[in-house]
DNA sequence: CGCGATCTTCACATTCTCGTCACCAGCGGC
DNA sequence: GCCGCTGGTGACGAGAATGTGAAGATCGCG
């Protein structure tokens, strides 16, 4: 939210080129008319304090008395840059401050900083369950299920297989598969050994792991 | 950690004053040192960029790398304020970079909003009673019991069987158990034989505890 | 300073895993 | 069909990972 034109538009071309998707607002009542009807909080809010109407330093209150947006990250510009000035709007509940005349990538860096901390909060469980087809790898607990029931493999053929699952559809080499199992200098044919006994192991979802001719192996969804 | 003198003590006397406690270093390997020396990693890192041996941005790098500290905020405050640095330092993991010369009272309420943040987070689940089957732990009170009847370990089993119950179902690493004994200098088999005697002291529900050979232990409530 | 509790290391047994090899099968080119 | 090359696979010995008992090493405490 910020009450010139140019300024808002800058900001939201930075941070679209981060993949972002900004919503941009002129003044604080179109803001919280469109936040109330947002199914979910935006991940993050960017506040000037020298708003017409409703002051920024309003907005924060209203915002943090809420308990639907009481984590919602708030960044602050503004040119208005008093000791007392940043010292209180932090102290309502604002994250960061950042000051007028500030550089739009420093402004998008901090963005970003930001929205890293927040995201790994929410998804702290984040990424640890892989699947291809009926093939699931759960690199949390090590675990691997085939159409349901748990495999049971060695710590090689493990790390090979998840490996192969994580990257699946691409063809991953002899030499890289070795890297994962352990910095051995073994020769590259110990994957395909390994390979053979995981695909007994796996059954009928072995036809999920192929071989890429002279290239590697590969496990792909389909077929 | 600040190489000038009077600013570090500068600021830690404003930062006493809020009831914080801060400890300061006028190096980065003495912060280091120090930090792999803590059982628990601190709130917050103050942060210089222009620092002697070691830089900033160097501690930063080593920080992130390290599972134990990569959700530690960080605060950077530094005289090289291009643009460019404010955007590598945020980058490499930063939380907040702050331009000197800044006021100590703004360091301050930038230092309070951010552990305002990551309490809300660490306290969110205020969860002090975690449990897997017949098993639980009473990290408030430190004391485990199974079957409904109190088991008597010690610390270090302690720590090793809590930080399982807590992650009930992940592999945890031998590495990791080693780091919430607090001992870093210590064998890795040192974990295995605090293990053996959990289970002996766990009578019948050691079967929760179970090994992940080459990879760690993990308690899981099933089976 | 002595004592008990706890931690760490070590040694050994056991079990499981890995890397290698030899040999066979499949594939494509001719 | 023949040949050369790449991949599949069964078997085996070397070595790794773990469980465990026991011997120092440390620590806290009276």
């Amino acid at each position: 939210m910020e009450d010139d034109d140019d300024i808002r538009e800058l900001i939201g071309l930075y941070l679209q080129r981060e993949s972002l998707e900004p919503v941009a607002f002129a003044s604080s009542v179109a803001f919280l008319t469109w936040l109330s009807k947002q199914k979910d909080p935006p991940d993050l809010v960017i506040l000037d304090l020298m708003l017409p109407e409703l002051s920024g330093a309003d907005v924060i209150k209203a915002l943090r008395k809420q308990s639907a947006y009481d984590a919602m990250p708030i960044l602050v510009c503004s040119a208005k840059a008093t000791e007392t000035d940043v010292v209180l709007t932090l102290g309502l509940g604002a994250d960061t401050y950042i000051r007028k005349p500030f550089n739009p990538h420093e402004l998008v860096a901090q963005v970003v900083a930001m929205l890293r901390r927040a995201d790994a909060r929410r998804s702290a469980p984040s990424q640890h369950v892989f699947t291809a087809g009926q093939l699931t790898v759960d690199t949390a607990r090590h675990v691997v299920t085939a159409g349901g029931s748990p495999v049971d493999l060695t710590p090689s053929e493990y790390r090979i297989l998840a490996l192969l699952v994580e990257r699946k559809g691409t063809v991953v080499s002899r030499e890289e598969l070795l890297r994962a199992v352990g910095e051995t200098d073994a020769v590259e044919r110990v994957i395909d050994v390994h390979v053979t006994n995981i695909r007994h192991k796996l059954g009928a979802a072995a036809r999920l792991l192929h071989t890429s001719r002279s290239f590697g192996y590969y496990v792909d969804e389909d077929q």
